[in-house]
DNA sequence: AGCGCAAAGTTGTTATAGCAACTAAATGGT
DNA sequence: ACCATTTAGTTGCTATAACAACTTTGCGCT
């Protein structure tokens, strides 16, 4: 077969996702926000007072990597932790005052950041990039159990 | 706009990165060998000797990370590193006896992963996602400038 | 009611990933 | 030839990312 490194299409995802990462942590450098602390704070955007273990879910991360950045958000003030009445061993994030209004700011630029990302792509070509990276997902998924 | 989570193409490229990953990781384990580290190797497999900061170009990635990725791949006994006679400033890496040997083993099982990953997908889908990636690649790191 | 198991989080370790600041070596302009 | 600048690597720091082992809490079965 004796493909080269440019050959895998795997290392080409790799690689574009490296650049967008680059790309998104300056955007966010001001707000004292790094780029995966930002997908946990999308997610109690859209859904205030999720737990630890549903962002788990969401995100596909490791439960450990989702607990250290839900404490990272607690020191920077965005978010404050509590245990859920209901079954003690979950925890709740919940937004703060100060974690709403960072919303406020922070939407318009991850939404802008999708539109410079998407610049030039039609709906169905960013159909297909959808479709076709789902199978990836799938085809790896699947092979791992 | 009131984009939501699952819209956002950026963090669909980067959750698929991290199920590649994963897989991968799993598929290197039994050789010692992490995938960044292996794609260093990979390159190395291609063309031995080459430096460090080739690899930089190539990888795209912080010098930083090659250098201890590089140091790591040394401790381990794949490869040695010395300082270019011509440029003293520059360090070549070069394949050990141990680590060419590797590289026919972990050669087969790339190609093999890579048989998997685009399972079910045609020639000409790979090169449209191939394409897509690249534009996606060019608006983000045209717009850092 | 009580025991065993499962589920949610935490702690510790290893491997990426990039920035700032630094050292050492080469280059370029005068 | 000399000094300023650039270039290649290194060290220290912070932030992801996942695994193993552990604690605490809840659930299920008898």
């Amino acid at each position: 077969m004796n493909l080269t490194f440019q050959d895998y299409i795997s290392i080409k995802i790799h690689q574009t996702d490296l650049s967008l990462t680059n790309y998104i942590k300056s955007k966010l450098e001001p707000f004292n926000l790094a780029p995966e602390q930002n997908l946990i704070m999308m997610l109690l955007w859209e859904q205030d007072g999720l737990t630890q273990n549903q962002l788990v879910t969401k995100l596909n991360k490791d439960k450990t990597n989702v607990a250290r950045m839900a404490w990272n958000l607690e020191k920077k003030g965005f978010i404050v932790r509590s245990h859920c009445p209901a079954d003690r061993r979950a925890m709740k994030l919940f937004l703060t005052d100060f974690g709403t209004e960072l919303g406020e700011q922070v939407i318009p630029i991850a939404e802008e950041f999708d539109q410079t990302v998407c610049k030039g792509l039609t709906e169905g070509e960013l159909a297909e990039l959808d479709r076709l990276l789902s199978k990836i997902n799938l085809n790896v998924t699947h092979s791992l159990s």
